[in-house]
DNA sequence: CAGTGATGTCAACAGTTGATGACAAACAAT
DNA sequence: ATTGTTTGTCATCAACTGTTGACATCACTG
């Protein structure tokens, strides 16, 4: 036999090609595609730069394999019922820190990039509007689900750009009463 | 007299001055300060890339005077009473094509680079969301503000997003009456 | 016309980027 | 133990970035 059971390879390939993916998928999210280079996400995940190259082939492959093995988002679990408020109490709770739902920010950053800016196209497609409208149901699913994706990013935008000014300026209750009525209105039906 | 009434400078270096203000205006805009080097600015001003440092110093500060000197945006004119459906209307037609609020992706383009970033989120305040929230007074006005711009940024990257498959979804006026319905419960006083 | 300052041109710099190939070390198989 | 393959390290490349200084050229003043 090759690998009689469970032998860890030789000085481990698939723990670094994990490493890599890790760091990767943290620099990405947090600065962008074209903010970080290969040898800072090297560094991250403590490897030589020139293993990116070689068991990814390129930055861009990289970016890709980050974008297939990202975990479902957390909003496509639960239904369309408490859709709204739930959105509302992640970006109220989890939006006042530093990393609001790091899954979608990895998207939101690399957008502008123009290599990644096709892939993180095709992913948001793919990953968020599509189940999303498949969730929601009704009428005209796809726009609904594309507003919703509209009002989120622009939600998270701009947490990004005021921080606690945004998110405290109201107390907790009114202000997620306030984005859920706002999240309601981009998925309504009517 | 230095200039007795209206020669032209030598070699005129206001007006080149001011094409490289232009073409720098729309470069950026349209790709965002990191996308673009001060070479293809220079190109397309029509000069050489060395009178860009020359004239404003760095790409940094060239990038200031470009927010400085950019144009009151037409949403901050008209008054609060038709405003969600002014915007509405404009993102509708304006929006379907690739030059979607051109003062606005100046400032969503960049808003990712770490040395245009803080600028481009100062210029946000000051420029938008404070007037704004003068505009529409009542209460919580800058938050109302800044959900307005929230709603708008979100509307915009969808638009780059999905083209016209996000803004022909549904018939002009039936588009323009839901995303005025969604704009207005941003501004919403209650 | 000579001279002086403003304006434009060119080449080069130092730094960074992604990527590559040559070499070294560790493991597996015979 | 000797091969052969996998895994990791290192130096380096070519391209690009923003910036700078030396030089050329023009326009205007005296």
């Amino acid at each position: 036999m090759k690998t009689p059971p469970a032998t860890a390879r030789a000085r481990n390939a698939e723990a670094t090609r994990c490493a890599i993916l890790e760091a990767a998928r943290d620099r990405f999210a947090h600065d962008g595609y074209d903010q970080i280079g290969i040898r800072e996400i090297a560094a991250l995940a403590g490897v030589d730069s020139a293993l990116i190259s070689r068991y990814f082939g390129s930055k861009a492959e990289l970016f890709e394999r980050v974008l297939e093995t990202s975990k479902k988002s957390d909003l496509l679990e639960g239904g369309a019922d408490g859709l709204a408020r739930r959105t509302a109490e992640h970006l109220v709770d989890e939006g006042g820190a530093d990393k609001p739902l790091d899954d979608l920010l990895l998207l939101l950053n690399s957008a502008a990039s123009p290599v990644a800016g096709d892939m993180v196209r095709r992913s948001i497609n793919q990953r968020y509007n599509e189940p999303m409208a498949a969730m929601i149901g009704g009428r005209d699913p796809l726009l609904r689900a594309r507003l919703f994706g509209s009002v989120l990013m622009g939600l998270i935008i701009s947490t990004k750009i005021h921080g606690d000014a945004f998110i405290n300026a109201l107390p907790r209750d009114a202000m997620i009463a306030r984005l859920t009525r706002l999240i309601e209105e981009a998925i309504a039906e009517t």
